[in-house]
DNA sequence: TTACATGCAAAGTGTTTGCATAACT
DNA sequence: AGTTATGCAAACACTTTGCATGTAA
């Protein structure tokens, strides 16, 4: 899809920086969530994660997991994403602007890169400060709608 | 505001008309769950729903405004917001196009009417349909940032 | 009258927390 | 060495469910 195709030393590399970069300690469990991250776009939930990085011999509890998710999205790195279909929360490396549409049916998460994202974006903080007063610092765009899986089942 | 002060009966009058329009029973409780989000803008909780309307003479149990929340939500009339600050799920009557600013302190959503909302909603959902294969159906936005208040106290 | 909604309480789920142990800088 | 993260299990909060009762059409 893209010139993403890092190796994988490249990406663990990266991950790193990104860790130290934003005052964290370097655990094997943030690197492995992160790494996770960034190779999967899945949008997995915490669960999911879980499941996925127990397989490897390090050991990883599931509250580590949801602390260190939560330091992430905190940081802005990691975005959450709830999806209304089931109760959980899902997860996105968020590398490059784009947003999301979910299937209403089975909850499957896509990603939607729009172009000039950037700017239509900025435009809508801008009304959103002068009609509120709020001071912006992000956005987050869900789209709903039916996945092609399930318009063939619905047929 | 807006030209929608409508007397209490009108509003009774609308929210009957919207329950029957979309096949549902008119009972009390959903009546007075509609009604309460009609006439409030402030982005209640289940729980906020439920201790307002406890107030009144008849009862309404907490499953059943969940349950009657949900089934709002399922027809489209009301739309959930989850704030990402406390684990629990916002409601709103949508009545017209807006989206919404929640502050990442307090929590506190707010709504902003955009201009053109209706056109850039429609391209974002073209591309969408268009990138992904998913039929849209509808969209959410939310923006994240400090309210007024919050940003005082930081100071 | 018949199907559907309600209320209660119990069960369920996802997530957070307290504390002792372990690991990073 | 000192601070900070981890893991486990218990605690939590929000939401859903089962079933008997009540109610709208």
């Amino acid at each position: 899809m893209e010139v993403e195709k890092l190796s994988e030393e490249k990406i663990a590399d990266k991950a790193a920086k990104i860790i130290r970069a934003h005052g964290l300690k370097r655990t094997p469990q943030r690197l492995k969530i992160l790494i996770y991250l960034m190779t999967h776009h899945n949008h997995p939930t915490a669960e999911m994660i879980f499941n996925d990085i127990s397989l490897s011999d390090e050991k990883t509890g599931i509250a580590t997991v949801y602390n260190t998710l939560n330091t992430f999205v905190d940081l802005g790195f990691v975005i959450e994403i709830n999806n209304g279909n089931d109760g959980s929360t899902h997860y996105d490396f968020f590398a490059k602007p784009h947003f999301h549409v979910i299937c209403t049916n089975c909850g499957k998460i896509a990603d939607v890169e729009y172009p000039n994202f950037d700017k239509i974006e900025s435009k809508m903080r801008l009304e959103t400060e002068k009609q509120t007063g709020y001071i912006t610092r992000s956005s987050h765009i869900k789209i709903y709608g039916l996945c092609p899986d399930c318009q063939k089942l619905e047929k």
